[in-house]
DNA sequence: CGCATAGTTGACTACGCTCAACCCTGGTGG
DNA sequence: CCACCAGGGTTGAGCGTAGTCAACTATGCG
C-alpha cells in the first residue's frame, strides 16, 4: 500500500487533505462536477465510469486501495467521469489548490507524484495491450500473466468475476468460457477465488 | 506545437539536450535497451510497439508532433517498447538525470511535465472508451467526434488509413466498409483525405 | 510504362454476444 | 434446521459482426 505517509507531508498540505468514508455504491465524484479535489484510495475499490453518446455507460477501469484517482482534475476545471465506491471505501482528497503549491515547494513530492502518474500510464497501456489480443482465452491468460507478476503463479481475486470480465472488455460467460478452456487444456488450474498458472512464461 | 521552447529551458538541461534526425523506419529506441532519455517528437510520426508472447507485434500507439515519448523512462531504467519513425522525423533528447534535476530545481518545469503526462493519460482513456464500443461504424464515428474537437466538422488525415484503423483496433477492411456505410447514411462526407461529420453531437 | 502500396469490395469463416436455462452459494426468515 | 430467495457463475443454442483471404482498382513513384 504505497501511500504518501501523513507525516511525511509537508504541513500545509497534511492540514489540508479530507479524509472520507463512503459506502458501497455511493459515488465519490460525478462526471461533469467541477473538480477541486485529488483523490488517493485507502482502501476499498472504485469504479471509474463515463456515460458516452446515445447514453451508454461504459466502465473505464476499477481503481484498488493505494491507486491514485482524478489525477486530471489537477489540469482540469470539471471531473471527466464518474467514481463509485464499489465496496465500503476509505479515501484521502487532497485539494487541489494545496496539491499543486506543494508540488511547487517540495521537489520530492512531485517526483513522486510523476512516478505515480506515470505508472499509471503503463497499465493503460497493458490494458490496451491486452485488447488487441482477440480471442478470449488467449488475451484472458495473458491478463492472468501480467497479474502474478514473477511472484507465485498464483493469483487470487477479491472482485466478482463479472468485473474482471468488463476489465478484460468480455461478457462474463465470454470469461467463464475462456478459464474454463484455459483449465481444460492445462494452462491453469483454478479452486475458489484463486487461479495458478502454470506456464507464466513470456512478458 | 505546445512544445518547452528552448530558450526558456533551465541552462544545465538546455546544453544537456540532444537532437536528432531519423529516417522512415529508423528505431529511435528499442524495447530492452538501458532507458537513459527522455523524448519529445519535433517533427513527424513515431509508431511504438511491443513484442509480446508468440512473436506477435502490437503497435501500442503512434505518437505526433509534439508529444512526449518514453515518459516511463524517467522511473525505470530500460524501455518496454521499440519505437520506429513512420516518416521522417526530428526529436529533442533529454538525459533522464539532467532532466530529473531540473525538474527538482524549476517547479515551472514540474509542472508543465505533470500536465503533458496526465494528458497522455486522458488520451488512453479516450482510446480505451471507444474499445468498448463494438460495433466498427459506431465507433468510428465517435473516434472522428473526438478528432474533431469543437471546431470546425472536418478533420483531415495525413497518415494512412491502414494506421487509423490500427490506431482503432480493426482491420483495414472494416475501417473501409465502416466509413463507406457512414457516408452512406449520411454520417459523413468524404473527399480525399478530409472527412467532414454531419452530426458532431455528444461528447 | 511498370511496379509497389493503399484502399475497396466480395464471399466465407470464426468467435464473441445475446438470450435462456440451470447450478451453486450465501444470507434471511419462518 | 430447513425453505426460500437473490446473485454470481456455468453451459447451451443461435446470431451477428469483424476477421480472413482474395481479387480488383487507384494512386504515386521510379
Amino acid at each position: 500500500m504505497n501511500l504518501i505517509t501523513l507525516d511525511s507531508l509537508p504541513q500545509n498540505l497534511r492540514r489540508a487533505i479530507v479524509l472520507q468514508e463512503l459506502i458501497a455504491g455511493q459515488r465519490l465524484f460525478q462526471q461533469g462536477d467541477t473538480a477541486s479535489t485529488f483523490f488517493m484510495i485507502e482502501t476499498g475499490r472504485f469504479r471509474m465510469i463515463r456515460n458516452t453518446i446515445e447514453d451508454t455507460i461504459v466502465t473505464l477501469q476499477f481503481a484498488e486501495a493505494g491507486e491514485i484517482l482524478a489525477e486530471a482534475a489537477l489540469f482540469s476545471d470539471i471531473y471527466y467521469c464518474t467514481a463509485i465506491a464499489e465496496v465500503d471505501s476509505r479515501i484521502i482528497g487532497y485539494p487541489v489548490e494545496s496539491l499543486l503549491s506543494a508540488l511547487r515547494e517540495y521537489p520530492d513530492l512531485a517526483e513522486y507524484m510523476m512516478a505515480r502518474i506515470v505508472r499509471k500510464i503503463q497499465a493503460f497501456q497493458v490494458r490496451l495491450e491486452l485488447r488487441n489480443i482477440r480471442t478470449a482465452h488467449k488475451r484472458v491468460l495473458q491478463y492472468l500473466r501480467y497479474l502474478v507478476e514473477a511472484s507465485e503463479n498464483v493469483v487470487t481475486f477479491n472482485q466478482p468475476m463479472k468485473d474482471i470480465a468488463t476489465d478484460l472488455g468480455f461478457t462474463p460467460e465470454t470469461l467463464s468460457r475462456a478459464l474454463a478452456r484455459l483449465e481444460r487444456e492445462g494452462a491453469i488450474t483454478r479452486s475458489g477465488r484463486s487461479i495458478t498458472i502454470h506456464d507464466s512464461s513470456a512478458a
